[in-house]
DNA sequence: CCCGTGCCCTGGCGGC
DNA sequence: TGCCGCCAGGGCACGG
């Protein structure tokens, strides 16, 4: 699923594909992955030119001349860009036609959305209650105050995206594990010094993953061919029945808030 | 207000 | 080989 990463890695690159271009005519195979009404949807992006492409959290932005349009992919959401006539994949539910080519929003779950927004603070409104502070914009003090308040494991909170923006199933195992926090461990029971490491593998962890283009695992693989590297680096995240590499403790798969969860019993206690 | 549960959706996989 | 049922999960609505 994509999480920081990935949504930068697509973010990057979409960036470079698709920056002033001009939306010239949009189809939806399936608009219930719009979530306005779609044919006001259409009159809204319709001959604007594409300026950028942004990124908050797991939110991808593309920001048009006049108008925002908001995006999550959720579990499985791609773009790919590809010929005007090439015809249409089984999945292919959004696309836009830019002159030249057409940008093609795949999704096999359709669990993913496309929103537009007029101004800026509507977007910035719509973000303020969903989205906390990114790892890098991240504070041991912050998080510890979070952490201690909710009555749930450190692993659900970590997941909140409005405690921390960005991080999904993969990289919140990673991070525990690096900080040797057990991912059910309570809020109360952690101390300054747990979150203050919590803060630094983040960073580490978001950071090195985004330097090798994300994760590629059998459900996500990045849009428009690229293939993200971190997988490799990956040292409990899908490692059930594997040796720990640092204390060769058999790996644990768990549920924790209903989420398949990678522990080693040993490190992380 | 806070937390837990169910829902959305489809492909892949295990079991027989 | 084919079919069935279950699982995966981010974010949101809803209920206790």
């Amino acid at each position: 699923m994509p999480e920081l990463p990935e949504v930068e890695t697509v973010r990057r690159i979409l960036h470079k594909q698709i920056e002033n271009k001009i939306i010239v005519d949009l189809i939806s195979p399936y608009q219930a992955i719009i979530k306005n009404d779609f044919l006001e949807f259409k009159k809204n992006i319709l001959n604007k030119t594409i300026i950028a492409v942004d990124r908050a959290g797991k939110y991808l932005i593309f920001v048009l001349n006049q108008g925002f349009i908001l995006i999550h992919l959720r579990m499985e959401g791609k773009f790919y860009l590809k010929p005007f006539e090439e015809g249409l994949d089984k999945h292919e539910h959004v696309i836009f036609y830019l002159h030249d080519q057409s940008l093609r929003y795949h999704d096999v779950r359709k669990f993913g959305t496309i929103e537009y927004f007029e101004t800026k603070e509507a977007v910035k409104e719509y973000l303020r209650t969903r989205l906390g502070p990114e790892p890098s914009e991240l504070e041991p003090n912050y998080l510890f105050e979070k952490i201690k308040q909710k009555k749930q494991p450190i692993k659900t909170t970590l997941l909140d995206q409005s405690v921390i923006a960005g991080l999904g199933n993969i990289y919140v195992d990673e991070v525990l594990f690096l900080s040797k926090i057990h991912p059910l461990a309570q809020g109360v029971d952690l101390t300054e010094d747990d979150a203050k490491r919590i803060v630094i593998n983040a960073k580490k962890v978001i950071d090195e993953a985004i330097e090798l283009g994300g994760t590629t695992i059998r459900s996500y693989t990045a849009s428009l061919g690229v293939t993200g590297r971190f997988q490799t680096k990956l040292k409990i995240h899908l490692k059930k029945g594997e040796p720990c590499v640092v204390c060769g403790t058999i790996i644990e798969k768990i549920k924790v808030g209903g989420r398949g969860t990678y522990v080693c019993q040993n490190c992380q206690n």
